[in-house]
DNA sequence: GACCTGCTGCGGAATG
């Protein structure tokens, strides 16, 4: 009997009389992996395969054929998503799947019903569709039921792992997980899936910790898709009074030749014109303007308003009905959107998709790509890079069109390479560390010191934190008040701890958006995500301001303004670009090859950037002196050792090489005003500094702290310092690089 | 100025 046919007549009868009904003419190769490992092994399974692949039902498939042959006594099996409306969406097909088979389904979440909350409380049944928040209070408010409701759980799927692993939300799932474990004295077998992983050893790494099952990944083969292509560049007018001038000098340097100013928002019209479309963009502020102007142009036109904007910021409400639009069939519609529409939720499948600039990552390249092609269409993936024309007097740096290179470095590392980001873990969650000391706390009761230690200690995420420490941490939140110590010598939640975890927004590890608010005396500036150190500067609103004071709880930062240009705060964390995308990057320039998916502008542009870097001779140096002492170290490395160099030469060369400023908005690279005669110097100081024995500790200021997650403030400072050095700064990668220059 | 994700239990009003 062949393969195929062995597998599905495997399956549980409501499931074959499902796929007989919808007409599916075969199961996918990744459906057939996954129920061999799920019927014939004891492993976790770790399905990695490409986007609309079918992952979810390979997971389901299986376990819902053995869940049928032998139900379990309570919830058998729990599905952990990243978002309400993607467990929104497998509710809903799941819910399809099992119209024949007497297997309850239950998504939970915070805009599901009380009723239908209290249901599955009566009767723990089936399968739970669940948050890591919503997991959270059930640990916490539901401990004494949870025998009821998971005693007898086999199976975890958690979907999207590649948007978990590497954040404290994923160490959380960990940590619940590995909660869940000691109580019911059981091991479920757990299910991971994602279309994007770089590392698949790291992955089920990530999957497996905390328990001591096999993790099997199977090889599957790719489902060989057409993709198509195309990447233009224009270039567009800065704002404001400089316009005229930018123009003027523009056309100068085209020789009086042609303008190619404007026609960016007509191509991306054009792209767009009456078609299923996404357009994906970097930030907020330029989803909105970009759909604006196509609405304008669509008005001038007398054609429809088919245009929506997808992002954090706008109502559920609106973002539910871009999403609808998008999901009908055979009606145009194109939606601008930033992240919050690259994972999972089903929106249909799209002629085309837009990318405006580069994507940040080839992960998120791929998940954007994904989005694009019919059934057995090509693919259609369309980046526009849109440039701000500057004087040819500017600085050498500014004349770099950064975004079509690292646009290119992503696309070629893909192409070339099938490269993917790797997520590093994080070695330090100490806001993590708080949270589950306070919801084991909360959950359970008054516990010994040592019994604490020993449960909170043994979950997996905490492996790197030393016992010393975590001590450090008992007697400080001891202190402040977040802990109390009976008279028995037990521990419980403290007075000011009870205000932390009675809070319902305690579920959740990730902090609530509010910014700091900037004010210049009672002039509010703005607000930024996390105020620099006491002393240090940072831009905002066009100016340079330097911190005076920070109100931690209200969130107010105290500023004065200061000559120059400072750079903007290092928003901690997220968004880190890999050394090998800045590598990839130099790459680009320093190589004699004609992308093929080059447009006619992007391919000039390109060209003319070559020129210019071996003119300048940044094709082969990482240090030029520019003028009037001012260099540009053009680092290329990625966010990590970038963040690291700039430390390094602030905390170790200001003084010998009498540096004025240091700038650097991102990765690409950094400016320094040096003092008179000292650029000569810079290079063998970097390099020596390299040499010494130098460690990231060193480079934090002596009262310095940087708290950027959620709990970091109830952190002593000690350890949130060392966390800082080992997750946010690297020295080894730094000096790795270093010595390619 | 990247970006994104999530959340309880209760009281009271409105409805069938």
């Amino acid at each position: 009997m062949n393969e195929v046919l062995h597998t599905f007549s495997r399956l549980a009868p409501f499931i074959q009389e499902y796929i007989y009904h919808h007409n599916w003419s075969e199961l996918r190769p990744v459906q057939i992996a996954a129920c061999k490992v799920i019927f014939d092994t004891d492993a976790h399974l770790l399905v990695a395969a490409g986007t609309a692949s079918g992952k979810t039902e390979a997971a389901f498939l299986p376990i819902l054929t053995l869940l049928y042959e032998n139900p379990p006594q309570t919830i058998g099996a729990l599905y952990i998503g990243p978002i309400k409306a993607l467990i929104n969406d497998q509710f809903a097909r799941l819910n399809d799947l099992l119209k024949e088979a007497d297997i309850p389904v239950c998504h939970w979440h915070g805009d599901v019903s009380q009723s239908r909350k209290k249901q599955l409380l009566k009767n723990p049944k089936g399968i739970l569709q669940i948050t890591p928040e919503s997991l959270e209070s059930l640990l916490i408010n539901k401990n004494n039921e949870l025998m009821r409701l998971f005693g007898d759980l086999r199976f975890v799927i958690i979907d999207e792992v590649h948007a978990f692993m590497g954040s404290e939300r994923g160490c959380q799932i960990l940590c619940q997980l590995s909660r869940l474990q000691s109580l019911t004295q059981t091991q479920p077998r757990r299910i991971g899936l994602s279309a994007t992983l770089g590392d698949y050893l790291m992955a089920e790494e990530w999957l497996g910790s905390g328990s001591d099952k096999l993790v099997i990944t199977p090889e599957i083969e790719e489902v060989k898709r057409q993709i198509k292509l195309a990447l233009e560049h224009f270039y567009v007018d800065g704002d404001g009074e400089l316009r005229e001038t930018n123009l003027r000098d523009a056309e100068e340097a085209e020789g009086r030749g042609e303008r190619d100013g404007g026609g960016y928002e007509e191509y991306v019209f054009n792209l767009s014109k009456r078609r299923k479309c996404l357009i994906f963009a970097n930030n907020k502020r330029q989803t909105e303007s970009i759909i604006a102007s196509l609405r304008e142009i669509a008005v001038s036109e007398g054609l429809a308003d088919i245009y929506h904007v997808h992002h954090g910021s706008i109502s559920a409400s609106l973002r539910q009905s871009a999403e609808n639009a998008m999901r009908e069939v055979d009606k145009p519609a194109v939606t601008a959107a930033t992240l919050t529409l690259e994972v999972g939720v089903d929106i249909g499948h799209l002629e085309r998709v837009i990318q405006l600039e580069s994507p940040p990552s080839v992960a998120s390249f791929l998940q954007r790509l994904g989005r694009s092609g019919r059934r057995g269409a090509a693919a259609d993936m369309r980046f526009v890079c849109a440039e701000e024309k500057v004087s040819v007097e500017a600085s050498l740096e500014e004349q770099i069109p950064w975004q079509l290179l690292q646009c290119i470095a992503i696309i070629q590392l893909y192409l070339e390479e099938r490269w993917i980001e790797p997520i590093k873990p994080i070695k330090y969650p100490l806001s993590l560390l708080y949270h589950q000391t306070m919801s084991i706390l909360a959950a359970g009761g008054e516990v010994s010191p040592a019994a604490l230690a020993k449960q909170v200690l043994s979950l997996p995420s905490f492996s790197a934190i030393a016992l010393e420490d975590f001590r450090l941490l008992l007697r400080y939140l001891i202190d402040i008040n977040h802990i109390q110590l009976t008279e028995e010598n037990k521990l419980i939640i403290g007075l000011a701890g009870e205000k932390v975890v009675r809070k319902f927004q305690f579920y959740a590890v990730f902090p609530d958006n509010e910014e700091y608010v900037v004010k210049h005396a009672t002039t509010e500036i703005g607000s930024i995500f996390m105020p620099p150190p006491i002393g240090n500067q940072f831009a905002l609103a066009g100016n340079a301001w330097e911190v005076l004071e920070v109100d931690f709880r209200k969130k107010i930062v105290l500023v004065k303004q200061v000559e120059g240009k400072a750079s903007n705060f290092w928003r901690g964390g997220s968004g880190n670009i890999h050394t090998r995308i800045l590598q990839r990057m130099r790459q680009v320039l320093q190589e004699d090859v004609e992308y093929s998916y080059l447009q006619k502008n992007a391919l000039k542009r390109l060209l003319k950037v070559r020129e210019l870097a071996r003119n300048s001779g940044l094709d082969k140096q990482n240090i030029l002196l520019l003028e009037n002492n001012k260099c540009c170290i053009f680092p290329w490395m990625g966010t990590v050792a970038y963040r690291t160099l700039e430390r390094l030469l602030n905390s170790c060369c200001r003084e010998s090489l009498e540096i004025k400023s240091i700038g650097g908005v991102n990765p690409y690279f950094l400016t320094i005003k040096l003092g008179k005669d000292k650029f000569k110097y810079l290079y063998n100081e970097i390099v020596s500094l390299c040499e010494q024995r130098i460690t990231a500790e060193d480079l934090l200021a002596d009262a310095e702290a940087p708290e950027i997650q959620k709990y970091d403030r109830f952190i002593p400072h000690s350890i949130l310092r060392k966390a800082f050095a080992s997750d946010y700064l690297d020295m080894e990668e730094l000096k790795q690089q270093v010595k390619k220059w």
